[in-house]
RNA sequence: GCCGAGGUGGUGGAAUUGGCAGACACGUGAGACUCAAAAUCUCAAGUUGCUCAGGCGACGUGCGGGUUCAACUCCCGCUCUCGGCACCA
């Protein structure tokens, strides 16, 4: 027998499949559909092992439900838009699209050696304008359904570059390129209300069982549905108030001050009143340096009071003061809180750290001993009222809906339901991305470019230097037009879209790439969606995820596609690392995929990815894991001789049945692992241990039966992971049908049950011995078994056994004195 | 800081969801084959203490407590690592 060579088979089996088209999918009406769908990848210009491994898991669901019978449809593109593009234009002056088609051309080349069972027909890049036109078909879709609106949004600003700074380019609230402090500057900017569909996306979650609870948890988290109360609080001396949100208004009597975000208009709009107000302004300008996360995670609570300015608690009716601090967020609720030191731990510190006065509102009733608990900590638990007028000795679970109608009555403050979830900005001020559809004529307005006029295509001749404020102003062609209502001057929008946008939908672009005409037929679309399983890392749990649901729901509502959601099953697959951390160009620890391949071969290195460690989980590279797996492929491939050889000791009948049952329950295994539990790991080590048991066997194998049919399976339970070499030793078998293309193996249970089973017998909670029984034998005979046990009977003796216990075909369990 | 996840032998991981902890593999050691090496095949092994060399026992799933006949699994409190926090994608 030749050795197995990778490179010729992997070669071989590519070009096969590419001449016959073996996935290329069609609509068959009368097939069950199977969508699979790896998360499109951004083209930095490598593929990184993080891809390979997104896309492996992706293929063996793809190539199992192809098996099964069904119609698959996988699929591959790219996300092309996005700001390194532009980032790469600056630094080495060529242009994004150049840089962009480069990378797509070098990446396709680096995945197509892997074997993926892709519809590469359908391909796409969202950098073209026939993709880009879409979105901006929507976006003029959504503006007119009300689902589009402008409002003010702090961008970062670095004023020395003349430049608007993501958020990554702002490194310890300093500019990454000049490194001077970057500040905030605020701009009139486009956001899509998806806070219209909040419900929907929360009651959807419903619908998706196929989720992992982590992900759905997140989501709701991030969403955030909370219901409270907005409170008014009267500032003194004016006839302006200050509105709050709290969950907790049964603190409401404990609240001693307020605070305000740095943001939050009060602070311009009672300048006159403020006598400090230039500190104020320093506190400000200051915490618009520091992100949302450092203002947050800051340990030491930081703040200015609003001296001069004060405002009356509605309850209590006693003047309370007034602060600015950065650990109040401006996007949450309105901007400012009432501060209950007693009963928040934030607003504790902060009362500690500035003498407020702290007020306990809730006694904890179930603390035995009369602990000075708020002169410690907050205390943040349900208790009884105190210090809290009418409301005193009530539970505080209950006074939430007493006092809360208190407050309506009173009219300082009504119920609502608050989100966490913000509306969607979708502005940029960056060329690489969708140019946003939209023209301001100084007689008609702002309006929207005309469907027939789309697409929008982004110029050309742009210089990039990484100092402009926006490079789309820079082309005049651009900017300058005439106006599509009236005829006269007016300007074109310069903000483009987050890419985002581009991720939202292009799902459903897949089912039908090629249309110069629509986003997609609603036929196709219909028949391929929704997504049967999606494959992508955790870190798009909240945003890319939420988009896309949302997206799908308009989509839904102009009456596009026809289902909910567009995702059934979530796979979100776990970092590939190097000793434990991120394989990144920085810490230079990265595994380039195709050298690998070319040594070890495509098999191998998906067959890593998919043994080393479950789906979901972290996966350490290793070299030495790797040539495990290469030596198991060749184990395999040696076994081909050894069951086709005739043995002098032919198997007895009872061999044959344990063989048949091995390979019986191998089946099972690997079928449920790839099926209900994502865990290839664990299928992989089940066919290692049935390939184990052919070696065992190896001098009493026939070529004949039994030892032959269990090769198949092995093969055919292979296929999915390793299918170049399944395909090669398939047809050394002589089948004709590629490997790809033919039905998994089925099990029958009768083959795996057996009659005998081995019971640990544990005696006040230790093993100490195994009786071996039929699987019928009652529990009273096995009472008897394990009590005349010669290793059990040593530990009963002058013993009283207090209790019996026998878990069917699991355990024995005996307690003693 | 907030939200989510994870921590099991020398290493990656397994454990039918409360029932024999360590499947399968890597690495290691020993043996077979070989002039030799590699490759291959077979065997051994959580740590540790006794041992008549057949075994027998103790300890053991990040740390501390709890529930239970029984806990990697459930509960309470900590700790460390990772992901996300809305302009990286």
């Amino acid at each position: 027998m030749i050795d197995y060579n990778h490179a010729a088979i992997e070669k071989k089996w590519q070009e096969k499949w590419e001449r016959d088209k073996i996935f290329k999918s069609e609509i068959q009406p009368d097939k069950e559909k199977y969508y699979c769908l790896d998360m499109l990848p951004y083209p930095s210009g490598n593929l990184h092992m993080g891809h390979v491994r997104n896309y492996v898991i992706g293929d063996v669901f793809a190539r199992f439900h192809k098996m099964k019978g069904k119609n698959v449809l996988h699929v591959m593109g790219w996300d092309a838009f996005g700001l390194p593009a532009e980032n790469a234009a600056v630094k080495n002056k060529i242009h994004p699209a150049q840089w962009t088609r480069q990378n797509i051309t070098r990446m396709r080349g680096q995945l197509k050696p892997l074997g993926i069972s892709y519809d590469w027909n359908r391909e796409i890049a969202t950098c073209d304008p026939s993709y880009y036109k879409w979105n901006q078909w929507f976006f003029i879709k959504m503006w007119k359904k009300g689902l589009v609106f402008r409002k003010n949004a702090n961008v970062n600003w670095c004023s020395s570059c003349n430049t608007v700074l993501a958020n990554e380019q702002v490194l310890n609230g300093l500019c990454w390129r000049c490194k001077n402090h970057t500040g905030r500057r605020n701009l009139k900017q486009w956001f899509i209300k998806i806070t219209d569909y909040v419900e929907e996306l929360l009651e959807g979650h419903k619908q998706l069982v196929g989720w992992a609870e982590q992900v759905l948890l997140m989501q709701k988290n991030w969403i955030g549905k909370s219901f409270g109360l907005e409170i008014y609080f009267a500032l003194t001396g004016t006839c302006e108030r200050l509105k709050i949100f709290t969950t907790r208004p049964d603190t409401l009597f404990g609240v001693t001050f307020m605070v305000v975000a740095p943001e939050h208009a009060v602070i311009s709009e009672m300048r006159s009143k403020i006598t400090n107000y230039d500190e104020v302004l320093e506190y400000v300008n200051a915490s618009q340096r520091k992100s949302d996360i450092e203002r947050s995670s800051n340990k030491e609570k930081t703040g200015v009071r609003l001296e001069g300015l004060s405002a009356i608690n509605p309850a209590t009716k006693k003047e309370i003061p007034i602060f600015v601090a950065d650990y109040v967020l401006t996007d949450y609720g309105s901007g400012a809180v009432m501060a209950v030191p007693a009963h928040d731990q934030r607003d504790w510190e902060f009362a500690k750290k500035y003498n407020m006065p702290i007020v306990e509102v809730i006694k904890n009733n179930k603390c035995k001993y009369e602990k000075k608990f708020v002169y410690e900590r907050a205390y943040e638990g349900e208790g009884v009222i105190v210090n809290s007028g009418e409301f005193n000795g009530l539970e505080s679970i209950k006074a939430v809906n007493l006092i809360s109608e208190w407050i309506e009555k009173q009219k300082f403050g009504r119920r609502i339901t608050n989100f966490k979830l913000r509306d969607w900005l979708i502005s940029r001020q960056r060329y690489w991305g969708t140019p946003i559809p939209v023209i301001y004529c100084e007689v008609c307005g702002v309006i929207p470019v005309p469907e027939e006029n789309l697409p929008v295509v982004l110029p050309e001749n742009i210089e990039f230097t990484g100092l402009e404020e926006s490079p789309l102003k820079l082309s005049g062609d651009f900017v300058g037009v005439k106006c599509h209502k009236c005829g006269g001057d007016a300007k074109r929008e310069t903000d483009t879209m987050d890419t985002f946008v581009d991720s939202s939908w292009y799902y459903a672009r897949y089912c039908d790439a090629h249309n110069d005409n629509a986003a997609f037929d609603s036929l196709k679309v219909n028949y391929w969606m929704p997504v049967d399983q999606y494959i992508g890392g955790i870190e798009h749990a909240c945003m890319h995820l939420i988009y896309s649901r949302f997206w799908y729901k308009f989509m839904r509502d102009l009456g596009m596609v026809k289902h909910d959601e567009p995702f059934t099953n979530l796979l979100t697959q776990g970092m590939v690392t190097l000793s434990g951390s991120a394989m990144s160009k920085s810490k230079g620890n990265i595994v380039s995929p195709d050298e690998i391949i070319n040594k070890y071969g495509a098999d191998t290195v998906r067959l890593f990815i998919l043994f080393a460690a479950p789906p979901q989980r972290q996966l350490d590279w290793s070299l030495e894991g790797l040539e495990g797996c290469w030596r198991f492929i060749n184990r395999i491939w040696r076994l081909y001789d050894i069951v086709h050889t005739k043995a002098e000791v032919p198997a007895s009948e009872k061999d044959k049945a344990n063989i048949l049952r091995i390979m019986h329950r191998t089946i099972k295994r690997v079928t449920g692992d790839i099926e209900k539990e994502f865990q290839f790991n664990t299928a992989i080590s089940a066919v290692m241990e049935l390939v184990n048991a052919l070696y065992a066997y190896k001098y009493h194998l026939n070529d004949d039966g039994v030892s032959v049919e269990a090769y198949k399976n092995v093969v055919l339970l292979m296929a999915p992971f390793i299918p170049h070499f399944c395909e090669e030793v398939w047809e050394m078998l002589g089948y004709k049908k590629y490997i790809s293309e033919c039905l998994w193996p089925d099990f029958k249970e009768s083959f795996i049950e057996q009659s005998y089973v081995e019971l640990p017998v544990q005696i006040n909670g230790r093993l100490r011995g195994k009786i071996v029984v039929r699987v019928e034998v009652s529990e009273d005979e096995i009472k008897k078994i394990a009590e005349t046990d010669k290793k059990i009977v040593p530990y009963l003796k002058d013993k009283k056994i207090s209790k019996f216990m026998y878990v069917k075909n699991k355990i024995v369990t005996i307690v003693v004195d």
